[in-house]
RNA sequence: GGGGGAUUUCCCGAGCGGCCAAAGGGGGCAGACUGUAAAUCUGUUGUCACUGACUUCGGUGGUCCGAAUCCACCAUCCCCCA
Protein backbone atom coordinates (compact mmCIF):
# COMPACT_ATOMS: atom_id res chain seq x y z
CA UNK A 1 0.00 0.00 0.00
CA UNK A 2 1.24 2.90 -0.85
CA UNK A 3 1.74 6.39 1.77
CA UNK A 4 -0.75 7.71 -0.14
CA UNK A 5 -3.41 5.12 -0.51
CA UNK A 6 -2.60 4.83 3.52
CA UNK A 7 -3.42 8.26 4.28
CA UNK A 8 -6.44 7.93 2.70
CA UNK A 9 -7.57 4.12 4.57
CA UNK A 10 -7.24 6.05 7.73
CA UNK A 11 -9.12 9.08 6.73
CA UNK A 12 -6.27 11.47 7.32
CA UNK A 13 -6.76 13.80 4.09
CA UNK A 14 -9.21 16.44 4.23
CA UNK A 15 -8.03 19.16 1.25
CA UNK A 16 -5.28 19.39 -1.17
CA UNK A 17 -4.39 20.78 -4.33
CA UNK A 18 -3.37 18.79 -6.81
CA UNK A 19 -3.97 14.74 -6.12
CA UNK A 20 -2.00 13.22 -8.77
CA UNK A 21 1.02 15.44 -8.31
CA UNK A 22 1.13 15.07 -4.91
CA UNK A 23 0.36 11.00 -4.86
CA UNK A 24 3.20 10.91 -7.43
CA UNK A 25 5.94 12.84 -5.30
CA UNK A 26 5.12 11.46 -1.57
CA UNK A 27 5.04 7.90 -3.11
CA UNK A 28 8.11 8.34 -3.77
CA UNK A 29 9.40 9.98 -1.32
CA UNK A 30 10.01 13.16 -3.26
CA UNK A 31 8.52 15.56 -0.31
CA UNK A 32 10.55 17.97 1.48
CA UNK A 33 7.44 19.05 3.49
CA UNK A 34 6.95 21.17 6.78
CA UNK A 35 4.31 21.65 9.39
CA UNK A 36 4.30 24.66 11.88
CA UNK A 37 3.89 24.57 15.32
CA UNK A 38 3.02 27.75 17.14
CA UNK A 39 4.67 28.01 20.27
CA UNK A 40 1.74 29.48 22.18
CA UNK A 41 2.24 26.94 25.61
CA UNK A 42 4.92 25.57 26.85
CA UNK A 43 4.01 21.87 25.48
CA UNK A 44 2.70 20.23 22.73
CA UNK A 45 -1.26 19.13 22.70
CA UNK A 46 -3.10 15.97 21.89
CA UNK A 47 -3.65 18.05 18.84
CA UNK A 48 -0.42 18.32 17.48
CA UNK A 49 -0.17 15.01 18.27
CA UNK A 50 -2.01 13.86 14.55
CA UNK A 51 0.76 16.05 13.32
CA UNK A 52 3.65 14.27 14.59
CA UNK A 53 2.11 10.67 13.70
CA UNK A 54 1.56 12.46 10.49
CA UNK A 55 5.02 13.65 10.43
CA UNK A 56 6.66 10.12 11.22
CA UNK A 57 4.01 8.47 8.48
CA UNK A 58 6.05 10.36 5.45
CA UNK A 59 9.00 10.20 7.11
CA UNK A 60 8.90 6.80 7.07
CA UNK A 61 7.90 6.61 3.43
CA UNK A 62 11.15 8.27 3.05
CA UNK A 63 9.94 11.75 2.57
CA UNK A 64 12.08 14.54 4.67
CA UNK A 65 9.60 16.61 7.39
CA UNK A 66 10.66 20.19 8.30
CA UNK A 67 9.56 20.89 11.83
CA UNK A 68 8.62 24.91 11.47
CA UNK A 69 8.55 26.15 15.53
CA UNK A 70 6.30 29.02 15.06
CA UNK A 71 8.77 31.29 17.09
CA UNK A 72 8.39 34.22 14.48
CA UNK A 73 4.56 33.55 13.79
CA UNK A 74 3.49 33.27 17.47
CA UNK A 75 4.62 37.34 17.62
CA UNK A 76 1.68 37.71 15.55
CA UNK A 77 -0.92 35.13 16.86
CA UNK A 78 -3.25 33.42 14.64
CA UNK A 79 -6.50 34.13 14.42
CA UNK A 80 -8.37 31.21 12.59
CA UNK A 81 -10.92 29.49 14.16
CA UNK A 82 -10.76 31.80 16.86
CA UNK A 83 -13.20 34.38 18.33
CA UNK A 84 -11.10 36.26 20.65
CA UNK A 85 -7.39 37.49 19.86
CA UNK A 86 -4.89 35.79 21.38
CA UNK A 87 -2.83 37.15 24.52
CA UNK A 88 0.43 38.84 23.20
CA UNK A 89 2.92 36.29 24.24
CA UNK A 90 6.45 37.84 25.53
CA UNK A 91 9.63 36.81 23.60
CA UNK A 92 11.31 35.04 26.66
CA UNK A 93 7.76 33.19 27.11
CA UNK A 94 8.11 32.09 22.70
CA UNK A 95 11.43 30.95 22.92
CA UNK A 96 11.16 28.77 26.34
CA UNK A 97 7.96 27.35 24.42
CA UNK A 98 10.13 26.69 21.52
CA UNK A 99 12.81 24.57 23.28
CA UNK A 100 10.03 22.41 25.38
CA UNK A 101 8.48 21.96 21.73
CA UNK A 102 11.90 20.48 20.60
CA UNK A 103 12.52 18.11 22.75
CA UNK A 104 9.24 16.45 22.80
CA UNK A 105 9.45 16.25 18.99
CA UNK A 106 12.53 14.61 19.26
CA UNK A 107 10.39 11.89 20.76
CA UNK A 108 9.04 11.15 17.76
CA UNK A 109 11.00 12.37 14.61
CA UNK A 110 14.51 11.04 13.60
CA UNK A 111 16.10 14.12 13.46
CA UNK A 112 19.77 12.64 13.01
CA UNK A 113 21.42 14.26 9.86
CA UNK A 114 19.54 14.43 6.72
CA UNK A 115 16.59 12.69 8.02
CA UNK A 116 14.51 15.67 9.18
CA UNK A 117 15.16 19.24 9.92
CA UNK A 118 14.17 21.28 13.06
CA UNK A 119 14.29 25.03 11.67
CA UNK A 120 12.49 28.42 13.52
CA UNK A 121 11.24 31.21 12.00
CA UNK A 122 12.55 33.75 13.81
CA UNK A 123 14.93 33.27 12.13
CA UNK A 124 14.18 35.27 8.75
CA UNK A 125 10.55 36.62 10.31
CA UNK A 126 12.19 38.62 13.11
CA UNK A 127 14.63 40.59 10.70
CA UNK A 128 11.75 41.15 8.18
CA UNK A 129 11.89 45.06 7.29
CA UNK A 130 8.37 46.17 6.90
CA UNK A 131 9.02 48.44 3.61
CA UNK A 132 10.70 46.19 2.03
CA UNK A 133 8.42 43.10 2.57
CA UNK A 134 5.51 44.96 1.41
CA UNK A 135 7.43 45.35 -1.60
CA UNK A 136 8.31 41.67 -2.26
CA UNK A 137 5.81 39.92 -0.82
CA UNK A 138 2.79 42.95 -0.40
CA UNK A 139 2.15 43.27 -4.00
CA UNK A 140 1.30 39.52 -4.14
CA UNK A 141 -1.77 39.45 -1.80
CA UNK A 142 -4.89 40.22 -2.32
CA UNK A 143 -6.76 42.16 0.22
CA UNK A 144 -10.25 41.30 -1.45
CA UNK A 145 -9.40 37.55 -1.29
CA UNK A 146 -8.33 37.76 2.23
CA UNK A 147 -11.07 38.82 3.06
CA UNK A 148 -12.84 36.42 1.83
CA UNK A 149 -10.68 33.28 3.18
CA UNK A 150 -12.55 31.51 5.85
CA UNK A 151 -9.76 31.83 8.40
CA UNK A 152 -10.68 35.03 8.97
CA UNK A 153 -14.92 35.04 8.50
CA UNK A 154 -15.24 33.98 12.28
CA UNK A 155 -13.47 37.25 12.77
CA UNK A 156 -15.31 39.88 10.79
CA UNK A 157 -18.18 40.34 13.35
CA UNK A 158 -15.71 40.11 16.19
CA UNK A 159 -13.25 42.52 15.02
CA UNK A 160 -9.86 41.30 13.73
CA UNK A 161 -6.91 43.38 14.68
CA UNK A 162 -4.22 44.35 12.07
CA UNK A 163 -1.43 42.59 13.40
CA UNK A 164 -3.72 39.36 12.91
CA UNK A 165 -4.85 39.89 9.69
CA UNK A 166 -1.38 39.87 8.74
CA UNK A 167 -0.78 36.38 10.13
CA UNK A 168 -1.57 34.82 6.54
CA UNK A 169 1.04 36.67 5.20
CA UNK A 170 3.81 35.55 7.45
CA UNK A 171 3.02 31.77 7.22
CA UNK A 172 2.93 32.38 3.24
CA UNK A 173 6.03 34.03 3.63
CA UNK A 174 7.29 31.17 5.80
CA UNK A 175 6.33 28.76 2.45
CA UNK A 176 7.88 31.21 0.28
CA UNK A 177 11.15 31.10 2.53
CA UNK A 178 11.52 27.47 3.16
CA UNK A 179 11.09 26.65 -0.72
CA UNK A 180 14.07 29.15 -1.79
CA UNK A 181 16.28 28.03 1.08
CA UNK A 182 15.78 24.53 2.14
CA UNK A 183 13.59 23.00 -1.16
CA UNK A 184 10.94 22.58 0.87
CA UNK A 185 8.37 21.99 -1.45
CA UNK A 186 5.16 21.07 0.18
CA UNK A 187 3.19 21.79 3.12
CA UNK A 188 0.88 19.80 5.95
CA UNK A 189 -1.08 21.21 8.23
CA UNK A 190 -4.65 21.18 10.52
CA UNK A 191 -7.82 21.53 7.79
CA UNK A 192 -8.27 25.10 9.91
CA UNK A 193 -4.85 26.18 8.31
CA UNK A 194 -6.25 25.87 4.05
CA UNK A 195 -6.20 29.43 3.92
CA UNK A 196 -3.25 30.35 5.00
CA UNK A 197 -1.55 27.27 3.44
CA UNK A 198 -2.71 28.57 -0.09
CA UNK A 199 -1.54 32.02 0.60
CA UNK A 200 1.92 30.33 0.43
CA UNK A 201 1.29 28.10 -2.92
CA UNK A 202 -0.04 31.13 -4.31
CA UNK A 203 2.58 33.52 -3.10
CA UNK A 204 5.38 30.83 -4.19
CA UNK A 205 3.75 30.39 -7.95
CA UNK A 206 3.82 34.89 -8.15
CA UNK A 207 7.48 34.71 -7.46
CA UNK A 208 8.95 32.29 -8.28
CA UNK A 209 6.36 30.79 -10.90
CA UNK A 210 6.50 27.55 -9.21
CA UNK A 211 3.97 24.91 -7.73
CA UNK A 212 4.35 23.86 -4.62
CA UNK A 213 1.83 21.81 -2.85
CA UNK A 214 -0.34 21.61 0.67
CA UNK A 215 -2.46 19.38 1.99
CA UNK A 216 -4.64 19.28 4.65
CA UNK A 217 -5.52 16.83 7.61
CA UNK A 218 -8.99 16.02 8.97
CA UNK A 219 -9.53 17.83 12.29
CA UNK A 220 -10.22 15.15 14.58
CA UNK A 221 -13.42 16.15 16.18
CA UNK A 222 -15.90 13.48 18.61
CA UNK A 223 -19.13 12.66 16.80
CA UNK A 224 -20.50 15.89 18.12
CA UNK A 225 -18.11 18.17 15.74
CA UNK A 226 -16.36 19.14 18.43
CA UNK A 227 -12.31 19.39 18.22
CA UNK A 228 -10.95 16.57 20.42
CA UNK A 229 -7.95 16.36 22.62
CA UNK A 230 -9.55 18.77 25.38
CA UNK A 231 -11.41 18.46 28.72
CA UNK A 232 -13.74 21.07 29.82
CA UNK A 233 -11.32 23.27 27.72
CA UNK A 234 -8.45 22.45 29.13
CA UNK A 235 -5.62 20.40 26.24
CA UNK A 236 -4.52 16.93 26.93
CA UNK A 237 -0.81 17.33 27.55
CA UNK A 238 2.15 15.80 26.04
CA UNK A 239 4.06 16.93 28.58
CA UNK A 240 3.65 14.33 31.29
CA UNK A 241 3.79 16.96 34.20
CA UNK A 242 1.21 19.08 32.70
CA UNK A 243 -1.48 15.84 32.03
CA UNK A 244 0.10 12.73 33.67
CA UNK A 245 0.07 9.08 31.33
CA UNK A 246 -2.22 7.94 33.56
CA UNK A 247 -4.47 11.02 33.01
CA UNK A 248 -3.62 11.12 29.30
CA UNK A 249 -4.59 6.97 29.17
CA UNK A 250 -7.61 7.80 31.09
CA UNK A 251 -8.99 10.17 28.22
CA UNK A 252 -8.44 8.17 25.36
CA UNK A 253 -9.82 5.13 27.44
CA UNK A 254 -12.82 7.43 27.41
CA UNK A 255 -13.85 8.63 24.19
CA UNK A 256 -17.19 7.99 22.78
CA UNK A 257 -17.80 4.96 20.86
CA UNK A 258 -18.40 6.53 17.64
CA UNK A 259 -15.12 8.26 18.03
CA UNK A 260 -12.93 4.99 18.85
CA UNK A 261 -12.22 3.38 15.85
CA UNK A 262 -11.85 6.84 14.18
CA UNK A 263 -9.03 7.58 16.58
CA UNK A 264 -7.41 4.14 16.34
CA UNK A 265 -7.15 5.10 12.76
CA UNK A 266 -5.99 8.22 12.74
CA UNK A 267 -3.72 8.00 15.41
CA UNK A 268 -2.52 4.50 15.74
CA UNK A 269 0.19 2.76 13.89
CA UNK A 270 -1.43 -0.32 13.91
CA UNK A 271 -1.93 -2.04 10.36
CA UNK A 272 -5.01 -0.76 8.66
CA UNK A 273 -6.40 -5.20 8.10
CA UNK A 274 -6.61 -4.84 11.99
CA UNK A 275 -8.06 -1.69 12.19
CA UNK A 276 -10.86 -2.86 9.60
CA UNK A 277 -11.33 -6.08 11.43
CA UNK A 278 -12.07 -3.69 14.25
CA UNK A 279 -14.64 -2.30 12.65
CA UNK A 280 -17.37 -4.91 13.20
CA UNK A 281 -17.18 -4.70 16.97
CA UNK A 282 -19.83 -3.20 18.69
CA UNK A 283 -21.70 -2.41 21.93
CA UNK A 284 -19.17 -3.54 24.72
CA UNK A 285 -17.08 -5.08 23.04
CA UNK A 286 -15.71 -1.44 22.24
CA UNK A 287 -14.30 -1.14 25.44
CA UNK A 288 -11.46 -3.43 24.27
CA UNK A 289 -11.27 -1.08 21.07
CA UNK A 290 -10.74 1.66 23.89
CA UNK A 291 -8.07 0.19 25.93
CA UNK A 292 -6.32 -0.98 22.44
CA UNK A 293 -6.26 3.03 21.59
CA UNK A 294 -5.12 4.39 24.99
CA UNK A 295 -2.54 1.76 25.53
CA UNK A 296 -0.99 2.40 22.19
CA UNK A 297 -0.92 6.19 22.56
CA UNK A 298 0.19 6.16 25.48
CA UNK A 299 2.80 4.17 24.76
CA UNK A 300 3.71 6.37 22.03
CA UNK A 301 3.75 9.27 23.68
CA UNK A 302 5.46 8.24 27.49
CA UNK A 303 7.04 5.04 26.69
CA UNK A 304 6.43 1.63 27.16
CA UNK A 305 6.70 1.53 31.06
CA UNK A 306 4.00 4.13 31.41
CA UNK A 307 1.73 2.72 29.35
CA UNK A 308 1.76 -0.52 30.87
CA UNK A 309 1.64 1.42 34.27
CA UNK A 310 -1.43 3.16 33.60
CA UNK A 311 -3.10 0.40 32.34
CA UNK A 312 -2.22 -1.74 35.23
CA UNK A 313 -3.63 1.41 37.44
CA UNK A 314 -6.86 1.88 35.32
CA UNK A 315 -7.34 -2.09 35.53
CA UNK A 316 -6.75 -2.61 39.22
CA UNK A 317 -9.11 0.86 40.03
CA UNK A 318 -11.85 -0.10 37.66
CA UNK A 319 -12.13 -3.89 38.08
CA UNK A 320 -11.64 -5.71 41.79
CA UNK A 321 -7.75 -5.89 41.26
CA UNK A 322 -4.88 -5.74 43.40
CA UNK A 323 -3.90 -2.27 44.10
CA UNK A 324 -1.67 -0.84 41.55
CA UNK A 325 1.01 2.12 41.35
CA UNK A 326 -1.23 5.57 40.85
CA UNK A 327 -0.50 9.02 41.89
CA UNK A 328 -0.13 9.63 45.12
CA UNK A 329 -0.01 12.61 47.39
CA UNK A 330 2.28 12.05 51.02
CA UNK A 331 1.00 14.21 53.48
CA UNK A 332 3.10 16.89 55.72
CA UNK A 333 3.01 17.20 58.98
CA UNK A 334 1.51 20.72 59.14
CA UNK A 335 -1.52 19.11 57.22
CA UNK A 336 -1.97 17.02 60.59
CA UNK A 337 -4.15 18.93 63.62
CA UNK A 338 -3.34 16.77 66.60
CA UNK A 339 -2.85 13.93 64.52
CA UNK A 340 -6.17 13.59 62.87
CA UNK A 341 -6.92 15.31 59.65
CA UNK A 342 -10.68 15.52 57.62
CA UNK A 343 -12.07 14.49 54.86
CA UNK A 344 -12.39 17.89 53.22
CA UNK A 345 -8.72 18.52 53.70
CA UNK A 346 -7.72 15.83 52.25
CA UNK A 347 -9.46 15.86 49.18
CA UNK A 348 -7.87 19.55 48.73
CA UNK A 349 -4.34 18.24 49.42
CA UNK A 350 -4.83 15.27 46.85
CA UNK A 351 -5.55 17.56 44.39
CA UNK A 352 -8.76 15.93 43.52
CA UNK A 353 -10.83 19.05 44.60
CA UNK A 354 -9.90 22.50 43.94
CA UNK A 355 -11.65 24.24 47.32
CA UNK A 356 -13.10 22.91 50.67
CA UNK A 357 -16.49 24.18 48.76
CA UNK A 358 -16.20 21.85 46.12
CA UNK A 359 -15.14 18.74 48.63
CA UNK A 360 -17.90 19.63 51.10
CA UNK A 361 -20.48 19.10 48.06
CA UNK A 362 -18.31 16.23 46.60
CA UNK A 363 -18.68 14.64 50.19
CA UNK A 364 -22.64 15.75 50.45
CA UNK A 365 -23.32 14.38 47.10
CA UNK A 366 -21.97 10.93 47.91
CA UNK A 367 -19.04 11.15 45.57
CA UNK A 368 -16.21 10.62 47.61
CA UNK A 369 -15.21 6.73 48.46
CA UNK A 370 -12.54 6.40 50.92
CA UNK A 371 -10.79 2.64 50.51
CA UNK A 372 -14.00 1.54 49.12
CA UNK A 373 -16.20 2.95 51.97
CA UNK A 374 -18.62 5.65 50.67
CA UNK A 375 -18.26 9.23 53.44
CA UNK A 376 -20.90 11.24 53.79
CA UNK A 377 -20.07 12.89 56.76
CA UNK A 378 -17.99 16.33 56.24
CA UNK A 379 -16.51 16.45 59.65
CA UNK A 380 -15.08 12.47 58.96
CA UNK A 381 -12.02 12.66 60.28
CA UNK A 382 -8.82 10.16 59.98
CA UNK A 383 -5.82 9.35 62.38
CA UNK A 384 -2.55 9.41 61.10
CA UNK A 385 -1.43 6.00 62.48
CA UNK A 386 -4.56 4.51 59.90
CA UNK A 387 -3.03 6.28 57.06
CA UNK A 388 0.78 5.01 56.51
CA UNK A 389 -0.66 2.23 54.37
CA UNK A 390 -2.04 4.97 52.79
CA UNK A 391 -5.58 5.44 51.67
CA UNK A 392 -7.17 5.39 48.33
CA UNK A 393 -9.70 7.98 47.96
CA UNK A 394 -11.64 8.47 45.29
CA UNK A 395 -13.71 11.47 44.22
CA UNK A 396 -16.94 10.49 41.07
CA UNK A 397 -16.00 7.53 38.88
CA UNK A 398 -12.32 8.65 37.91
CA UNK A 399 -10.50 10.44 40.18
CA UNK A 400 -8.48 8.16 42.32
CA UNK A 401 -5.72 9.44 44.62
CA UNK A 402 -3.67 7.69 47.22
CA UNK A 403 -2.55 9.67 50.02
CA UNK A 404 -0.41 8.68 52.64
CA UNK A 405 0.55 10.27 56.09
C1' G B 1 -11.70 63.20 13.32
C1' G B 2 -17.33 63.14 14.62
C1' G B 3 -21.65 60.45 16.63
C1' G B 4 -23.87 56.12 19.02
C1' G B 5 -23.46 51.47 21.85
C1' A B 6 -21.09 47.77 24.87
C1' U B 7 -17.99 45.70 29.10
C1' U B 8 -21.84 40.94 34.50
C1' U B 9 -19.78 35.09 37.80
C1' C B 10 -16.06 29.14 33.22
C1' C B 11 -18.94 30.76 28.32
C1' C B 12 -23.46 33.11 26.34
C1' G B 13 -26.83 36.21 28.55
C1' A B 14 -30.86 38.75 32.19
C1' G B 15 -30.43 42.34 35.99
C1' C B 16 -35.80 47.49 39.07
C1' G B 17 -30.55 52.02 43.97
C1' G B 18 -32.03 47.91 48.87
C1' C B 19 -35.66 41.34 48.55
C1' C B 20 -28.36 40.21 44.20
C1' A B 21 -23.55 35.72 45.20
C1' A B 22 -26.84 37.99 41.02
C1' A B 23 -32.61 34.96 36.38
C1' G B 24 -32.09 31.63 32.11
C1' G B 25 -29.19 28.61 28.86
C1' G B 26 -24.52 26.11 27.77
C1' G B 27 -20.50 23.78 29.92
C1' G B 28 -18.44 21.45 34.36
C1' C B 29 -18.98 18.32 38.69
C1' A B 30 -21.76 14.56 41.52
C1' G B 31 -25.86 10.87 41.84
C1' A B 32 -29.31 7.17 39.25
C1' C B 33 -29.17 4.07 34.79
C1' U B 34 -24.82 1.66 32.18
C1' G B 35 -20.00 -0.79 29.43
C1' U B 36 -14.61 3.83 32.77
C1' A B 37 -19.41 5.14 26.15
C1' A B 38 -23.69 7.93 24.41
C1' A B 39 -28.66 9.45 25.51
C1' U B 40 -31.93 10.43 29.64
C1' C B 41 -33.45 11.94 34.66
C1' U B 42 -31.97 14.37 39.53
C1' G B 43 -28.88 17.48 42.37
C1' U B 44 -25.03 21.00 42.28
C1' U B 45 -21.97 24.95 40.26
C1' G B 46 -17.69 32.37 44.18
C1' U B 47 -14.78 31.49 48.80
C1' C B 48 -14.42 30.43 53.93
C1' A B 49 -14.58 29.32 60.21
C1' C B 50 -21.20 27.25 55.62
C1' U B 51 -28.47 28.28 58.96
C1' G B 52 -23.42 33.05 59.33
C1' A B 53 -19.31 35.87 57.27
C1' C B 54 -16.27 37.56 53.36
C1' U B 55 -14.83 38.89 48.15
C1' U B 56 -17.10 39.54 43.05
C1' C B 57 -20.46 42.53 38.11
C1' G B 58 -13.76 46.32 32.83
C1' G B 59 -10.43 50.06 36.09
C1' U B 60 -10.19 54.35 39.47
C1' G B 61 -12.62 57.88 42.27
C1' G B 62 -17.44 59.99 43.80
C1' U B 63 -22.94 60.55 45.26
C1' C B 64 -25.98 57.84 48.85
C1' C B 65 -27.75 55.06 55.19
C1' G B 66 -27.09 51.57 50.95
C1' A B 67 -24.53 50.80 44.19
C1' A B 68 -23.75 45.42 39.24
C1' U B 69 -27.49 49.27 39.04
C1' C B 70 -26.51 56.87 39.51
C1' C B 71 -22.16 60.55 38.30
C1' A B 72 -16.94 61.60 36.57
C1' C B 73 -12.56 60.12 34.45
C1' C B 74 -9.60 56.08 32.26
C1' A B 75 -9.15 51.44 29.39
C1' U B 76 -10.81 48.02 25.76
C1' C B 77 -14.23 46.54 21.93
C1' C B 78 -18.36 47.12 18.38
C1' C B 79 -21.48 50.04 14.93
C1' C B 80 -22.50 54.45 11.79
C1' C B 81 -20.38 58.92 9.32
C1' A B 82 -15.47 60.92 7.34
Amino acid sequence: MTIFDELKARGLIAQMTNEEEIKEIINNGKATFYIGFDCTADSLTAGHFMALTLMKRLQMAGNKPIALIGGGTTMIGDPSGRTDMRKMLTIDDINHNAECFKRQMERFIDFSEGKAMMINNAEWLLKLNYVELLREVGACFSVNNMLRAECYKQRMAQGLSFLEFNYMIMQSYDFYYLYKNYGCNFQFGGDDQWSNMLGGTELIRRKLGKDANAMTITLLTDSNGKKMGKTAGNAVWLDPNKTSPYDFYQYWRNVGDADVLKCIRMLTFLPIEQINEMDAWEGSQLNTAKEILAYELTKMVHGEEEAEKAQASAKALFGAGAQADMPTTTLVDEDFTDGNIDILTILVKAGLVPSKSEARRAVEQGGVTVDGEKVTDIKTVYAREDMKEGLVIRRGKKSFKKVVG
